[in-house]
DNA sequence: AAAATAGAAGATATAAAGGTCTTTTATTAT
DNA sequence: ATAATAAAAGACCTTTATATCTTCTATTTT
């Protein structure tokens, strides 16, 4: 559905979001270790996603990265569009070059609606939209630890 | 959403389906050029399904590929399933090692019911069920050449 | 000013996906 | 039988995605 990078990117937009709310930069360790990814791959995104102005960020000590007033307003949307493109939401399932009404695969009317429902859905989420229940574990950013041994 | 080996397969089974309705075997080329697409690669993707069984092939002259009236209930989440694998439709869209109602995501909730509607749709469409659209030019297995400059 | 911190940048490495090519084997028609 | 046909098989190549490593630069604290 998303590429790896596109995954990384939209959690750790999720973590600053909710970790940089109070006003503290968020160093590039702690996003890799609250998303258990990898640091220098994660390292790469944030740049990426900083150049294009998604996410704030600062350098040396008490540096990192943070999300500013304007920039929650950035929905998963703007994310994907701006990493994978919008490929998933415009492109033939099946591969056609056009996708389209006037040569339309197989398949093409049974996936427009779901199409358009992911769509509003990632055009509806806002990376600060969950920044109380990450807080509260309600939703998590990285798989549970293996816990102990429920025999 | 699938990987390109998964596209093709379905676009071919679709053709072949419709091309061997009356008993006559495709021939690869002839896959090929109803696709659009690398003759070599279609080959290694039809031999592939035909070792799954989802088609049936003959070597020599009158030789190539047909879908046999069991062969005929395969559904395109039999293929998807098969090339692809269940991760579509199981694994975590933000890619959580483990996803479930214990360990969700902040997507998880939203997904959940369109990777249902996906896995239905897949679930309930048949490879021959556009036998008639495909030959009547309704569907569409490979894009339409470049037409007339409409000026 | 010096040292420590932490992101920026880019080269490099690895793996997976996508695609091509050649040789072999089986079948049919002559 | 022989020649022609067409799939089977597998080696090989290319590209893209993913991940890592090293060096550089900016900032803060002492
Ligand atoms: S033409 Fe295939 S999804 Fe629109
Ligand atoms: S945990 Fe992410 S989709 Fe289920």
């Amino acid at each position: 559905m998303f590429s790896q990078s596109c995954k990384y990117a939209i959690r750790a937009m999720f973590l600053v979001a909710q970790r940089s709310s109070e006003g503290r930069f968020v160093g590039i360790k702690e996003v890799a270790e609250g998303l258990d990814a990898p640091q220098h791959f994660i390292a790469k995104i944030l740049q990426d996603l900083s150049k294009r102005g998604f996410i704030t960020s600062a350098k040396g000590p008490k540096g990192g990265f943070l999300i500013d007033v304007n920039q929650r307003n950035t929905t998963l949307y703007d994310l994907v569009l701006a990493i994978d493109g919008n490929k998933l939401i415009t492109s033939c399932c099946l591969g056609l070059k056009d996708c389209s009404e006037k040569n339309p695969c197989p398949v093409h009317n049974d996936f427009k609606p779901i199409r358009k429902k992911i769509h509003s859905m990632l055009d509806n989420t806002k990376v600060c939209d969950y920044n109380d229940e990450l807080a509260q574990s309600v939703f998590y950013l990285k798989d549970a630890g293996i816990g102990p041994i429920t025999n």
